[in-house]
DNA sequence: AATGAATGAGGTTTCATTCAT
DNA sequence: AATGAATGAAACCTCATTCAT
């Protein structure tokens, strides 16, 4: 039964993201637990509320996140610029959240109950980046006033760019506003 | 009959703009029609949906930054520097939208019904961008690649990033993001 | 359309006393609106909430019961012995509250919301108690240590006698149960 | 395994008293089963139904209630005056019932499911109840007309008394009821 | 025999929109 | 032209009961 439960919590999560992309934030449990084929009650099992859902699946991105962050703190310590490092992350970043369109407009929208899950991971992705950024800037390679909270910024614009209709004046646009922040990045005289 | 058709017009427009500055998209009719002191029927004689209502709101908004671009073009034409006086442009006109949160969080969530009814307007203020930035690129004063489209997504960006959430890491943040987004439409070997 | 709306409260009143009285505390909002013949919005409209609608019928009750007990004040001060106009009143309401067995029932199970709505009422009902008790206690026609709780007591047993389980054992049996407890209401010499 | 299975009733049975008493009629399935350190299956496998489980427990409250009339019917027959007998198994019956609050109201709010479970020890009680007030009347120590089925009105009445609501008007005042009640179940010229 | 995950009908309430007055 | 009462299709969530493990 405990794998039974494992399943069930794995396609609600997968249906969730798929109803997120498709219809956006009027997504509903009903069709939420439809689409996983259990019960609403069983939804409500193993997430006690939609916004406790909705916030697992922007955790699940912040995760996501971290895990590309991570590697560029991994390869900035290991002697790689720290500033290409990070501009490699916030580019596999963005991709990550361009393929997860749906989530990212869940995260435009959301409030403070949704925000609240993902907090920690919030907290430790900006830890993650702000070595980044140290590193960077002992380098000299980033703009001596660069900020941690730069970082967020940046990713929301991005993300908002990434929204279809932004994205209908320019497709893979984000990429040129993704460059356009990164060069905004580099020291002044480079 | 015509002054007072028009007044009620005005103070629905008013009254929506705070309510979505208070409460954002919970925003209902009835707290419209409330507040601007009319009936919920006055209300849908004067917009046939809330799309339409919201979508107006949002066409105001662009409105104003058309002013700004004007400004901006006039300025170039009369022989400022064009790109000084595009980023003046876009500096005023995150103003007017960090002063509208309430219709920026609403144009972010919008839907297409909702963009229809700007649509001429965004129109247009795509065609004044267009000839300023030309006219920067002649100076050779903006990134050789700079593009229109590069204008909205900067915009996108700045506005998502007005957001309270956002904003919670670096208030007045969105300055700093516009700043770096500027500076990285310069050309490159500037 | 005041005399639609107002003509609509009522029929929500009346189907909700039906409904209580056939289905007890089981009853239903949306059975409320169908058996009234409007819409589940229409009776929100008129009763923000379930506990506000059977609080409105419980209140009614109790302004029932304030007819009876003016009525007995009003004799006692015109002379007649306040005791027996009291007893008559206990009857009197005791007959009203059988023949509105459903609210009887809804107020057993009362919440303090429900209560909350008709607690002016209630107060208003005991200070008219109050007042003949006293009247009562100065003509020596009633226990020298009555005390106005002894009343609300009463009924409340009275009512509970008057439900259909116990009422099975003894079919207008509370007559019997308020006569018990009026004649140990007596001086004790009597 | 047996003495397993009978622990586990008992641990139910003292859960759902517990859980009367804290939550009212607001008690759930789940609920009980936690408290009780079993899970739901077996809670199920003990008592059928939510009725079943409550009905249990009002059989057992009469099964007290049983007790101290026996007691009274053997004083009675032991010589004791018959009215004393009864009234003192009133109070204590009325004590055992203000101890047990939760029960009481779900007696009150108990359909006919529930009562079925505990119909024939009622019945029982009735029976003995009966015999009581005969020797009583033969004794002429109560009122002529006295009638079995007064007093399952009489303990009705006491306990609506001690409901929350109505004790709020007069603490411990169901005493008063009681006593008023017992007063007037008196023969009239006593 | 015990567990607790799963079920889903049904409960209350909301809100954009319509329509009688 | 204005009003606001009325509508009813959802929305979210609960909880007694079943059933696979």
């Amino acid at each position: 039964m405990r794998a039974d439960a494992y399943r069930n919590h794995e396609r609600i999560l997968v249906a969730t993201r798929q109803l997120l992309e498709e219809k956006g934030f009027l997504t509903q449990m009903d069709d939420v637990a439809e689409r996983a084929g259990v019960g609403v009650g069983t939804l409500y099992r193993h997430f006690a509320t939609k916004d406790a859902l909705f916030g697992e699946l922007v955790k699940q991105t912040f995760e996501g996140f971290q895990v590309g962050m991570q590697a560029a703190l991994d390869q900035a310590r290991a002697g790689r610029d720290p500033f290409e490092a990070l501009s490699d992350a916030l580019v596999r970043n963005s991709e990550l959240a361009a393929a997860d369109r749906g989530v990212q407009d869940a995260l435009l929208a959301a409030n403070s109950q949704m925000i609240a899950v993902a907090q920690p991971t919030i907290d430790e992705l900006l830890e993650l980046t702000s070595e980044v950024i140290e590193l960077a800037r002992a380098a000299g390679s980033i703009r001596a006033d660069a900020h941690v909270g730069d970082i967020p910024m940046i990713m929301a614009g991005v993300s908002s760019t990434q929204n279809p209709l932004i994205a209908s004046y320019h497709p893979e646009g984000w990429r040129r506003h993704l460059q356009i922040a990164i060069d905004g990045l580099r020291p002044l005289n480079r």
